[in-house]
DNA sequence: AATGAATGAGGGTTCATTCAT
DNA sequence: CATGAATGAACCCTCATTCAT
């Protein structure tokens, strides 16, 4: 869950290969916990560079642009989720309830998750060239049909029911994220107990409305 | 209230009380408009400004901050929501369906809240007081309450189950304006056939999904 | 021959347009005066911010990228020699030694021209829009028409051969300007006698090469 | 000597002494070949090391630092014009026009000159230290010399009247490089056909200015 | 009341040079 | 001897906000 400290790295150099990687999944750590804290506009490669322990320069050895770095942050990020489902999921049948648990789980497990698909949306806007978007959404694509037939095999539901279940639930993620994920200016508010109806429980919350959005509809019945 | 308006302001300087709310109206409204055509971070005050045929410095005799601007824009948004989703439900009985209508037809003749609710969480996420914060809340809050009074009126909910739709109903808005409203490299990704499947209907996925959302629970039945 | 001083300016905006034409001028000048005491890539645009007592953020309200500026440093340098050059001239007809008196006389009254001339190129060398650069050369062609046209009447010369003169003239500044003005570090070690062999005066070697670029073809005579 | 050489250095370490000089060579040679494709102040270390198949690291073992590099660059391309044109020359009597074809002949057989002689001075207004800056200036100074003496000798020309001619066919090869080698935004410009005026042949104008500068003044005749 | 010129902190990015490996 | 990862200073540019006019 914590990725590794990262703050007092082992080498001055990342000379071999391997170091290199985990120089590069170090950035990567920081980049992800900066989009987890504060607004993507305002995350300065400075300050990511800081937190490393490195100079802003080093970064740019590693991505060519700030958007590329928080581009492979994302592709990290669902990866991560489309592998853990699939592993949950399994190759067989299963139950409704077995594929919501699923998804949870796999969720649970990439914790970071939810934050990066609320905030997708504002690093796809910025100045990433289209032939990375592409290449971004191809592997989106890719991760949606693979999980969406394991879906759709255990559920036996019809092709393509798996992956608009799946991007529905990216739509939950979403919503759910503005909502539950206040700044501190919204937290200070909420503690106001007038406004206890906008403190949103993110995982009972997603848990209900999957539950509701995976209901069969009344003529499976 | 039509955002067409207010393009060419009829006097040079707005004396009277009445002239002065006329402005700020105009302002509101070019300002709406911008949230729903470009990324709240690249809308620049300078360019709502050129926009109204005003300068920069007039925009800061009316609201002090771009945020406090933003957020009355918003606060506006939500309270003509909700007063059209109150008129439509009006004070009596009504099924399921006609609710889910009230709901989208009330979005229909509103039809920047998608956006508004969309890049709300941004607002907030930036340099706005706590009063304000707490005041546009309170608003929101009580909107909620109100129309989820109706809704449970009409439906015969308990209390809080219609609130709890509304806030529902928000957390769709906001995911699916999210993954409906590709920025313009994305759009250009998604005309390759292979991605079709990102291309997703706004308002066929909002009203299937509210459906969804609004079924009975399993006991109910 | 100095440019007015701009240090002390005699308000702090420039509200009306003569003001901001006044001040566009201070900036040009500055600009230009960098350019001849410094390499054209060592120019920062802070430096020329300071150097007004203005802030960077000012200059761009000017001039919107720095070759902009640099590039409008040349045209007002050329077009005040090509003024200067047709005012000396006269309409009437002439002698070499007039004409060459002229040309020199007017790069004498534009001091500026000969480091303009030497840097040019470098300028063009840089981020400059395509538009930009034609516009720039369409003016210098324009001027070099009208000084050559001049020329050609004063000499009985025949078409093109006065614009072929102010090309030569030109190449003849660029090439001096380069060869007498030393860096620092060149002007160190020209002080040793052995190579006073490199020390070039910029107005004896233009006026003894302009003398022999104008002198008749043996065919001529 | 072919600058084609020396892309693949055929040993990983350089050892030998005529090994290290025959790195050496290559490095100049490809630093040569960046003078000629693009402006020095875009010329990269780390472009140069790649385009050798080194390190950026191993440049700064055989050059202390970038501006030593290409002053060496010089160095060498100064020095190959100079023993081509003593050659051409002879040690005899000759007329002006076989002077003129010898330096022109000179500078046919070592091509790189013309884009030397028109950076030099861009190199030197960099950080290179006072005593290679004197170095080079000595250099320089006995080739003019040395060449300047056979040319003195053939023509029967006064002492300096030589090396005087060479200084200002430095002259003309600065000036009619900078205006014969456009910029790529520069070309474009000028495929204009109304800015045909600016297309400048470099060696039809070389020849042309060469023979006017060395004509005999009206009192030699 | 209205203006818009001026600000200035901060942004992302580059690259000659250094030095741990 | 060779490497190339790391540096860090400097660059150009943006824009919400202020304030002299």
């Amino acid at each position: 869950m914590s990725p590794r400290a990262a703050r007092v790295p082992r080498y001055q150099r990342a000379r071999a290969p391997e170091h290199k990687l985990e120089r590069r999944d170090a950035i990567l750590d920081v980049a992800e916990r900066r989009v987890q804290a504060q607004p993507y506009a305002e995350i300065a490669m400075a300050d990511v560079a800081r937190r490393l322990g490195l100079s802003k320069g080093t970064l740019y050895l590693y991505f060519p642009t700030k958007e590329a770095l928080f581009l492979e942050v994302m592709r990290r990020g669902f990866a991560r989720f489309f592998a853990a489902a699939e592993a949950r999921l399994g190759p067989g049948r299963a139950t409704r309830a077995d594929v919501a648990r699923a998804l949870l789980g796999a969720l649970e497990e990439t914790p970071a998750l939810r934050h990066l698909a609320g905030v997708l949306h504002t690093v796809l806007e910025h100045n990433v060239a289209d032939a990375e978007v592409r290449a971004f959404k191809r592997m989106l694509r890719e991760g949606v049909l693979r999980v969406g037939a394991r879906i759709e095999r255990a559920l036996r539901w019809p092709d393509g029911a798996g992956a608009q279940l799946l991007v529905r639930f990216h739509v939950l993620l979403i919503g759910l994220h503005h909502v539950s994920t206040p700044s501190r200016a919204v937290a200070r508010a909420l503690a106001d107990e007038e406004l206890a109806l906008f403190r949103i429980d993110f995982d009972a919350q997603l848990a209900a409305l999957l539950a509701l959005v995976m209901r069969p509809t009344p003529e499976e019945e």
